[in-house]
DNA sequence: AAAATAGTGTCTTTCAGACAGTATACA
DNA sequence: TGTATACTGTCTGAAAGACACTATTTT
């Protein structure tokens, strides 16, 4: 072990700007909770390769760009949205996943709130679709299942993978709510990303005794406006 | 396929070959149990910049080479390994984390066991560290604390904080074990990892019961070869 | 026999699921 | 007053921590 191999001396005087480099782009998964499923924003494709099939809105990484700056950049430019929870997903690097170049492409989680999600409406180039199944299909509000780009139903697949994992154990839940919620509002979304019903009582203890990151859950003493029932208290993270 | 022109890329307005693109490259956590510690095995740099520190062992990506298939090559090239557990981590691509030019790096993590770990020996150019504290140190196994070089320190930090967010749901233990091993070891490898020492007939229960992707541990009926007192059984994953 | 670790039985606490009940708002 | 939903009390069962105990092997 830890000889010094020919390989090391090779590398230690290789020169990259003498080869070819792959293309970095970030690829964003824009995700939330939109009539109650959890579902992705998907940009529709105008132009060959696979023109009609819907992808994730993406961009080539500048020279002097961060990976996270490049998110954000797409994220403003090319979905409209000032601001999301963003955070690094998996780095997609197979040979041939783009057929016109070598591409390897970061993967971003950015989680919106319904409000984000809503105005992207059915028809247009940019639309929610509810992302379900196993193998993950991509169904649209009009029940019109979405045929996706290159290797975008593995990012998906990758992406709902995390969430699941995630929201037990973080506040990522909160990433798609408002800042004050119902706790029905929040076990809805617990419900969504899960896929699965949860019980009531024993959500709200968890919630309500859960410390997370040092913040905790606490009723605001306000109840939401528009219910035609009883109203629920509004709750927020502190 | 369509001919490649500019209005074919992800972005209609940008033609990234006119661009520079960043170098990608890997770099590998190489994680294992030494004397009962977690520990990650370092590269002293012999060649400047920051000659005399310690760095994880990497390589450039080629252009026609897979990340995953980068990362196979590296563990067995620079590390002198023929095989290991491998996942990739996280993505590094801050535009100054390397003074000669804009490199992302897709860090992977490899666990190993600890006969793989051991050989590499304190004074050698290779060598395992021990990794802990916050914020992290790696010390050698002679009590030196080895100055770590560029970004690594947080990569090392981000590999130390996945393994001890997956190491109660998923079987990544076991990677660190050979094929047959004691219950005494595997629960010296969570402690290793979570820095914290477990109640044993509690952690026993909890392994013994445990479903993880449709293995479980059984007893071969074999013991434990070099023990001075009474021998413990050995398990595998089955 | 002594020493040391392997392995187990059991008590207690904690927490989630289930279910039924009370509270409060709107029609 | 009816109805729908918010919110809570309590029972039960599963699982972890703690601790003490028995078992088995080497020296």
């Amino acid at each position: 072990m830890a000889n010094i191999t020919p390989e090391d001396a090779f590398l230690n005087d290789y020169d990259p700007a003498a080869f070819d480099r792959p293309s970095v782009a970030v690829d964003l998964v824009l995700l939330g909770i939109h009539a109650g499923r959890l579902s992705a924003l998907l940009v529709e494709r105008d132009q060959p390769p696979q023109a009609g099939r819907w992808a994730l809105p993406g961009g080539f990484v500048g020279i002097e760009e961060s990976l996270d700056a490049a998110a954000i950049r797409v994220l403003r430019d090319k979905a409209g949205l000032a601001d999301a929870h963003l955070e690094q997903l998996y780095t997609f690097g197979a040979i041939d996943r783009d057929p016109r170049m070598r591409v390897v492409s970061v993967a971003y989680l950015a989680l919106l709130t319904e409000d984000a999600v809503a105005p992207a409406s059915t028809g247009a180039r940019i639309t929610p679709a509810a992302i379900d199944g196993d193998p993950l299909v991509a169904t649209r509000a009009d029940g019109e299942d979405l045929p996706l780009a290159f290797d975008h139903a593995a990012i998906l697949t990758r992406a709902r993978d995390r969430l699941r994992g995630k929201i037990d154990y973080s506040d990522i839940a909160f990433a798609f709510l408002p800042p004050a919620f119902t706790l029905r509002a929040l076990q809805e979304v617990h419900e969504a990303v899960l896929g699965t019903r949860l019980n009531k009582p024993a959500f709200r203890r968890r919630m309500l005794d859960r410390v997370v990151g040092g913040r905790r859950l606490v009723a605001t003493g306000m109840r939401e406006a528009d219910a035609s029932h009883r109203p629920a208290e509004l709750f927020r993270l502190a």
